[in-house]
RNA sequence: GGGUAGAUGGCCGAGUGGCUAAAGGCGACAGACUGUAAAUCUGUUCUCUCACGAGUACGGAGGUUCGAAUCCUUCUCUGCCCA
């Protein structure tokens, strides 16, 4: 099985050192990808390198995630504008646990193995690693003028960029030095934009007199409107199931706009590639099914989460988006209910305010739904409103104990994908 | 340092004394259509108010005037040209 050619069959290659293709054909090779722990939870834009590792470890190589607790402290100034705040220390460990415990979920990790997947934090090596030892060691080997012609250098040399963040692409750069030495490591792999720090890591090497190091960066990606992919309407879109529900998260895939989809489908599934151009002939011919969406979405939900979070979303989709009406609502046990609400954002309200009839208007400034009552009736007279998915005209609604569901709930919504659960004790 | 043009609502950009909460465009939100799309059409888009209405607002401060985004003074910042 030839790796590069399928990454290269999905689109995922952009930049490839010479001799790489004919090294992973070779012979078991150990290969890295960094994860900067910038936040404690990776987000739907890490999937990609987290697929990355699974596919080389699928096709019979050894995946190494690097957690950067060193070089999480620097900054990459790499497509960044502007210098970072540093982050704290107890920050940064933190967020490193939790990326550690969620790619446990993606790579196997055991170590029965040949090939299984090892974790390392460059900050194990660099804690101890003096300043003095390491201009001498390393710095002494990249010569400033070879540093400089970086595209990331030379983007800030206008803007300013602390000595700092100048040495990232070193601190980076040591990293595969290291693990090429300590863990026969031969291959990194980043995104494009990481092109310039993976170099100075393979010109690091060589200089030392290393064995032959190679690397490929894979395309980053991009939607067709021009946003950033990853963020949803409500912000970015989290693995972790607390920040980003296994129900939103299946509804971003889902919601992939037609022109993404296919090249999604085949950046980020497994199946081969043959079946997933099958999938694209056949939507298509019929857009309308979302067969492709909805395959994305089924793969992607259940590899993140499970097949039941899958499920739940499905149902929950359903019920949200189906033509289901106040009967399939009124159906729903209360477990049922809470079950497909969850992650839909909640307000309360006093049910005794209900029995000569709550107006509608004021309940939605006051719990927060609409800013105000000036939005809300705003939104109102826009037709946006609906009480449990019957559309409100009437100004002067009043919500009444007859409308509550499971004697509880109310299901108020803005617009046609903002759901609130209103709840009366 | 000298000269010159400018600073308007989320962004772009009209507006040179009352008819200006401020044209138009973009963006955003909602409706129709649809596939929970795209495109298109319609409505909304400073804040509060069911509404009547009120309060803020045209770089900052002060002034002229019955009345200022618009005129004057001054300060701050930006673009361009010359040294």
């Amino acid at each position: 099985m030839n790796l590069i050619a399928e990454l290269q069959e999905r689109n995922l290659v952009q930049d490839i050192m010479p001799g790489t293709e004919e090294q992973l054909m070779k012979e078991m090779t150990s290969g890295y990808i960094g994860f900067d722990p910038t936040a404690d939870s990776l987000h739907v834009g890490s999937l990609l390198p987290i697929t990355l590792l699974m596919r080389l470890q699928r096709a019979g190589h050894k995946p190494y995630a690097l957690v950067g607790g060193a070089t999480g402290m620097i900054g990459d100034p790499s497509g960044k504008s502007q210098e970072r705040n540093l982050l704290d220390v107890d920050t940064i460990r933190k967020n490193c646990d939790g990326i550690r415990s969620q790619l446990e979920r993606f790579l196997d990790f055991s170590d029965n193995d040949a090939n299984g997947a090892v974790l390392v934090n460059n900050y194990d090596w660099f804690k101890d690693f003096s300043f003095l030892d390491f201009i001498r060691d390393a710095g002494k080997h990249i010569s400033i003028n070879y540093m400089l012609a970086k595209d990331s250098v030379q983007k800030r040399l206008e803007t300013g960029m602390s000595f700092t963040e100048f040495t990232y692409q070193l601190i980076q750069g040591y990293d595969f030095f290291h693990l090429c030495n300590n863990h026969n490591v031969k291959l990194q792999m980043g995104g494009a934009d990481q092109w310039g720090n993976i170099v100075t890591g393979t010109e690091l090497i060589r200089r030392k007199g290393g064995p032959d190091a190679f690397a490929f960066t894979c395309t980053l990606i991009t939607k067709s409107d021009g946003s950033k992919f990853g963020k949803s309407e409500t912000g970015n879109v989290w693995l972790d199931r607390n920040r980003t529900s296994p129900y939103k998260f299946y509804q971003f895939w889902l919601n992939l706009p037609d022109t993404d989809a296919a090249k999604m489908a085949l950046v980020f599934s497994f199946k081969p590639v043959a079946e997933i151009k099958a999938l694209i002939a056949e939507h298509e011919i019929a857009p309308h099914q979302r067969k492709l969406q909805k395959s994305i979405a089924d793969e992607m939900t259940i590899m993140v989460h499970s097949e039941e979070d899958l499920a739940f979303a499905k149902q929950a989709s359903e019920i949200l988006f189906g033509q289901s009406s106040v009967e399939v609502l009124r159906s729903l046990s209360e477990q049922q209910l809470l079950e497909v609400m969850d992650g839909v954002s909640q307000v309360t309200g006093s049910l005794s305010a209900l029995t000569e009839g709550l107006d509608l208007i004021t309940f939605l400034a006051e719990s927060g739904v609409f800013a105000s009552k000036g939005e809300a009736k705003k939104m109102l007279q826009n037709g946006g409103v609906s009480i449990n998915k019957e559309k409100v005209t009437a100004l002067d609604f009043k919500i009444t104990s007859q409308h509550l569901l499971n004697d509880k709930y109310i299901l108020v919504q803005k617009g046609k994908k903002d759901y609130t659960l209103a709840m009366f004790g």
